[in-house]
DNA sequence: CCATGTTATATATCAAGTTATCGTTTATCA
DNA sequence: TGATAAACGATAACTTGATATATAACATGG
């Protein structure tokens, strides 16, 4: 079945993107989920800007993290549920809410940073290893190399390279 | 301001490929606006297919698509509401449903085949021409270009050239 | 000093993808 | 051949992005 996207080439570029996007986001959450993590992989970039560069308001957090407002103010609301950040008003300015991580939310990041992400850039990296070549090119070999080896088993690899690691 | 997923690297690839794709789906959409044509850029794909493979069931279009079903069934009723695609039963399966481009369908997708198509595939082009390296770098760039020069722009520049190369 | 404009956030709605599940229709095999 | 399994497409509910707009707070010029 011939794939449609990749025949486009650049004409569809973007939906290819997205496309890519989407199941690396799906594989990664189903890593987090074999890791006994309840929180969604999309909530990640969000506590880890807040975790590097302190609390931050509604609006600097939205343009760190390259996303229009509404789906900041959305997700804090979420992660506020959560109890994993906190939001405080501004000293200076009471139309800024400052957004933090709360006590819980730092120690997910801690725990994260240390146990989870790591396995995850792994398995990210070992499929992008040794990509040369144009970009489309490189597009369709990510493409190919995560239908072959889902990511989920790239990151069982990765463990178990860190494990060994860690036992010598 | 830090750009968080470029500093994470491969930890958010996903997310960041999800971010470029629709900031391109987004300047491609208001590339469409300016040339008159009434449809979702995200439509194209679909309509494409139907053009490059003939008729098929909604199962195989979303194959060829890599989408899942329900998105086609969707997209389908919509473009059918549209219409610019029709339905019919398929003789040896009740079950399946066999989509094609209407009349209708037909002459957009010519259309957009002489006039629109190529000026997107040109700008998009231009935006990633003379890129090299791996793959986090060049995505950095694509996205710096789109920053400092915008599609739409970049459609116009495509535009006079084939005008001109038309000229001549 | 207040009317007006600007900025920061929230809310509402839309778009396009996902997974899960259901009803039909077809296929299989004991 | 009839019971059961598999395949196809539709629907529902959810996710995560977008844009447009409303509300409230701040800034500023006359």
């Amino acid at each position: 079945m011939e794939d449609i996207l990749r025949s486009l080439g650049f004409l569809c570029l973007g939906s290819r993107l997205k496309r890519i996007g989407e199941q690396l986001q799906a594989d990664t959450q189903r890593v987090l989920d074999g890791l006994d993590v309840r929180i969604q992989s999309s909530q990640y970039p969000l506590l880890a800007a807040l975790d590097r560069l302190g609390a931050l308001p509604v609006g600097e957090l939205a343009q760190s993290l390259g996303v229009a407002q509404p789906g900041v103010t959305r997700a804090v609301s979420l992660l506020t549920e959560l109890g994993l950040v906190e939001v405080s008003p501004s000293n200076d300015d009471q139309r800024r809410r400052i957004v933090s991580l709360s006590a819980n939310g730092q120690r997910l990041v801690d725990t994260a940073k240390r146990d989870v992400w790591p396995r995850i850039e792994d398995a990210v990296a070992d499929l992008c290893a040794d990509l040369s070549g144009p970009l489309l090119g490189q597009l369709a070999t990510i493409e190919d190399r995560l239908a072959a080896t889902p990511l989920a088993r790239r990151s069982e690899k990765a463990g178990a390279v860190a494990a060994k690691a860690v036992a010598r």
